[in-house]
DNA sequence: TGAAATATACCAACTGGTCGGTTATGGTTC
DNA sequence: GAACCATAACCGACCAGTTGGTATATTTCA
């Protein structure tokens, strides 16, 4: 065989570098935090030059906002493109979003773990862009879930009084808990585990809607 | 009046640097993270020389795990001598914790947030023993709750089939979520808010032992 | 009892290396 | 020709960690 052009490096094509850039934040930020990733961690990762890097961002800061929205960019086409998404009723589509959320949790915690969570949790006092822009994606995540909780408290309501757009912040709260858990456990159960607490505490609040089991 | 000598100075007593170094890893770490915060950070918070660091502690990593075993010493004498620990009833006392831990909300976020809730979530794959350290800081505390969760069941039996390690350990998946969810909003409320829906959960779960509110 | 010996607890200055970021040049593709 | 990126040398600041030395406390022993 003829020796082939190495049309399939490790480098991504032109015009994508961004996008690499972005995608190995989202990887390395996650396994090692933020102030331990270098931008040279970024550039390799991405299989791209320092030179594309600061072409693309002024700083490390900017790259960090840029990645924070698209986080909120990629998880929200996730959640949206999920099957459990179609379903008419709005309460199952909030214990479907749950099943999806304990589904996702494969392979090593880094891998399924929050980017803008984990980002925030360092640089919340010292970088104020970064942790507007962290805020943004998990606030916008959870008024996604607030119109479910809506429908469903108008259509089932609760034995207790509660917020739509408390109880979807609470969704995020319980989620993001479970990550730093699980991170110090070393385990992936103390997520799963919160997750069936949160679906236990959304059943016993409206339990008078709630059907047979799966 | 004669000159004083100076015992007054801002360098702390002599066999001091070791806690001083310990108290001033749990306050800069939790402002700005663990890998931002560099080792001559932590000796002019405590005031002390980079020779005292490296006299008691062989590398930063060292002072990582020292301080996350120090954070449940702090800790645990916190809650221990704390009001609500005295009442008779555990799940009186459950909820006392709860109120409390809603009572430290004061002043800024790195103020009343967690050491190693916020040092596990950047080391949890890089550093095998500050992980391991900041796990057994949580679980032990979880521990202790799950004491009082186990006699709760068995006084009041729940309305759902729960675990009392499982249950423990899920207040602390809560707080720390709450913690995360905070710096990303830039407001203690998610923080109360969570707090709330999970006396909320444990009223529900406990619904034939609430007694009046306060 | 008291002075010498030693261990403890630090300090100021320094080292080699890495950090984020810059600059300058040039190649490649649309 | 403008957008996109590679290469590579470079900078000042900062990093974790080391060094040689000093002041104080404790022990030893005459």
């Amino acid at each position: 065989m003829p020796t082939s052009p190495q049309n399939s490096t490790t480098r991504p094509a032109r015009g994508n570098a961004r996008i690499a850039l972005l995608a190995a934040a989202h990887k390395v930020v996650r396994r090692q935090g933020w102030a331990a990733t270098s931008v040279d961690d970024l550039c390799s990762e991405a299989g791209v030059s320092k030179g594309a890097f600061f072409y693309h961002f002024a700083s490390k800061d900017e790259l960090g906002v840029a990645a924070a929205q698209h986080w909120s960019d990629v998880t929200s086409a996730l959640f949206a493109n999920a099957a459990y998404h179609q379903h008419p009723d709005p309460l199952e589509r909030l214990f479907g979003y749950l099943d999806f959320r304990a589904a996702l949790t494969e392979g090593p915690l880094e891998s399924f773990t929050c980017f803008v969570g984990t980002t925030v949790q360092e640089v919340f006092a010292t970088s104020q862009p970064i942790r507007s822009a962290c805020g943004a994606s998990i606030t916008d995540h959870a008024a996604r879930l607030a119109a479910d909780f809506a429908a469903a408290i108008t259509r089932y309501p609760p034995r207790a009084a509660v917020d739509a757009a408390s109880l979807a912040l609470y969704t995020q709260t319980v989620l993001q808990g479970g990550f730093v858990v699980s991170k110090a456990t070393g385990d992936r159960a103390a997520l799963l585990d919160a997750i069936a607490h949160l679906k236990n505490y959304l059943s016993l609040l409206f339990a008078d809607a709630r059907r047979s089991p799966s």
